[in-house]
DNA sequence: CTAGTTAGACAGATTATCTGTCTAATATGG
DNA sequence: CCATATTAGACAGATAATCTGTCTAACTAG
């Protein structure tokens, strides 16, 4: 059983979860010899959305101010890992959209992701993980204000 | 159904789920009106097991190197949160520990928690919920080197 | 068309984090 | 018991990330 003392510990273990998954992905990304980018850049790319993203809303996702979104994003687009473009829809705003020269960082991270997941699917089994995420995906209505 | 395109999307729900609970105990921390304390102290002082914690142990824990943890021990310790001692069983170590002035901090965030938790149990229902806390312990085994 | 809002740029300051080095204490293997 | 390796944490210095506050241009709603 799951008591009440045990359940405050339920932050700890989504920030261990996360975290975990979050490194690997990125060592993966070193390991393949990409240095330029650090973690909290990724972090911001790691939200960009296929068409592009605004700053403010990549800072609403990362949550951090559109400051450091924008701080991080100057040097994404530095690296040439993203380039902006101004949105056709709003005269104020420019999307970040990932570049060519992200493709193999997307690919090497992704790989790693599915390689973690497949690692914890087998130690928790694949439908313990489907229902994590099934559940994860459910309170992110009342968690994230963000979509 | 939840396909693989889908998953790659569960760090960002481990995120969004761990920052959403991470800043409402801070958010209720602060409208107690308890202004001395940054979120990375927080997060730090989140760690200190009942009996103290090593700077080393905070550091692995926090995932951030001992430098970090202990320029964040410095200042709860300056702001009166933790105290260090001696650990009698190593000399070359010493232990954080909360101290009563932590006690009203630890009140106010662990209520918050249980609010929160409450929330989410009313979201998704106690079942799931539970399910999620037990599928993310067990996960701890392989993803968190320390403990 | 006016008032309010939003996107992002700019400036400046603070906070958090890292790498590298050092000393003292502990642990280990012979 | 001693030599070696490891560990805890302090110290120094540099860099990265983050914030508050302000400003302009562009959109939105009444």
């Amino acid at each position: 059983m799951t008591d009440r003392g045990q359940r405050l510990e339920l932050g700890i273990l989504l920030f261990v979860a996360n975290r975990a998954l979050e490194q690997r992905a990125f060592d993966a990304v070193v390991a393949d010899g990409i240095t330029d980018i650090t973690l909290s850049q990724a972090r911001v790319a790691a939200r960009i959305a296929p068409g592009g993203s605004r700053v403010s809303d990549l800072a609403a996702q990362a949550r951090v101010t559109k400051q450091s979104a924008a701080f991080l994003v100057e040097q994404l687009e530095a690296s040439g890992y993203v380039e902006r473009v101004p949105d056709p829809t709003d005269g104020r705003a420019r999307l970040v959209r990932l570049t060519s020269r992200a493709d193999r960082l997307v690919r090497v991270a992704n790989a790693e992701v599915e390689r973690v997941l497949a690692e914890w699917a087998d130690h928790v089994g694949e439908e313990r993980l489907t229902q994590l995420h099934e559940t994860l995906r459910d309170l992110r209505e009342i968690t994230d204000p963000w979509r």
